[in-house]
DNA sequence: GCCAGATAAATTGTGCACAACTTAATTGTG
DNA sequence: CACAATTAAGTTGTGCACAATTTATCTGGC
């Protein structure tokens, strides 16, 4: 029945745009501590997996699947801030250079058990958590897949 | 080890958002067909339910989880699209009755193969793609339920 | 060495999301 | 009945996302 194919409830695109956004609300108060949003949250976890190696823009970009309009002004509010510095290449002036400051270097120790509480907060098991990411990360590269063909 | 803990790779967050904006992209295109954005097309989904039932802002923004400063415009938009109409309640003058168009109506079996495409897109089985929502949608409520105490 | 095409980042414009606030109408309680 | 508290929708301001365009730089072919 074309009818019920078409409800609300039945399509998995809605239930992952609401669990995204529910989980979005759920960082919020905690990374509201930091004075981050979330996407600046998910740059600085690109950064702090190499502290010392600074990247350019579309290499997070690459990472964060975000493209320079949305990074540019993120980058400058996280300069703001004082957690990242920005400078063009040597090399390349083309390119600018996204590094942590001391200070963003020094907040990882104080985020760290951010993952932890928001774990607890969906109400699955790491197992169920593991397998969730697993499912979705294989539709993300499914479709970006297709995209570049 | 805690370096690995908050590793971008390791976040079931993230794959949550990157899949729910890379599904975003797919749709993009297809609704682009019929001058529709992905939250326009929610809210249609909601209303194409019980076509010739009004519903009051607060009612769709209860079915989506989205608030007036999100949909007052949202709605004006789909208004201006020739999709829905808006007026006053009579019973209730701080309510906004909004209902479909015979436009708006007839848009709903233009769009009736949308999902089937979508869910070809994700490269899951129909039973995947089931299970997929059902463990999302609990996240969902299981967060919601908890904010609610 | 020159220049057409490619590449990197920034800018502009549109449309969500959401917090905080405003305005208007309604409801409950004395 | 009066009026304080509540509720509904809209408005304002901030920060993503993303398309389209702009500016600056670089690269490869001649």
């Amino acid at each position: 029945m074309v009818t019920d194919d078409l409800a609300l409830r039945r399509q998995a695109c809605f239930a992952l745009y609401a669990a995204s956004r529910a989980l979005t609300d759920v960082y919020r108060p905690i990374l509201d501590e930091f004075g981050l949003t979330y996407p600046q949250y998910l740059v600085l976890l690109v950064l702090w997996e190499r502290p010392d190696e600074a990247r350019s823009v579309s290499e997070l970009g690459a990472e964060l699947r975000l493209d320079s309009g949305t990074l540019s002004p993120l980058l400058k509010r996280l300069e703001g801030a004082g957690l990242v510095a920005r400078r063009r290449s040597v090399r390349d002036e083309r390119r600018v250079e996204v590094g942590l400051t001391e200070q963003g270097r020094a907040l990882r120790e104080r985020v760290c058990d951010v993952p932890l509480r928001i774990a607890q907060a969906t109400g699955l098991g790491l197992d169920e958590l593991v397998a969730l990411r697993d499912t979705l990360t294989r539709v993300t590269d499914t479709i970006h897949r297709q995209k570049e063909q």
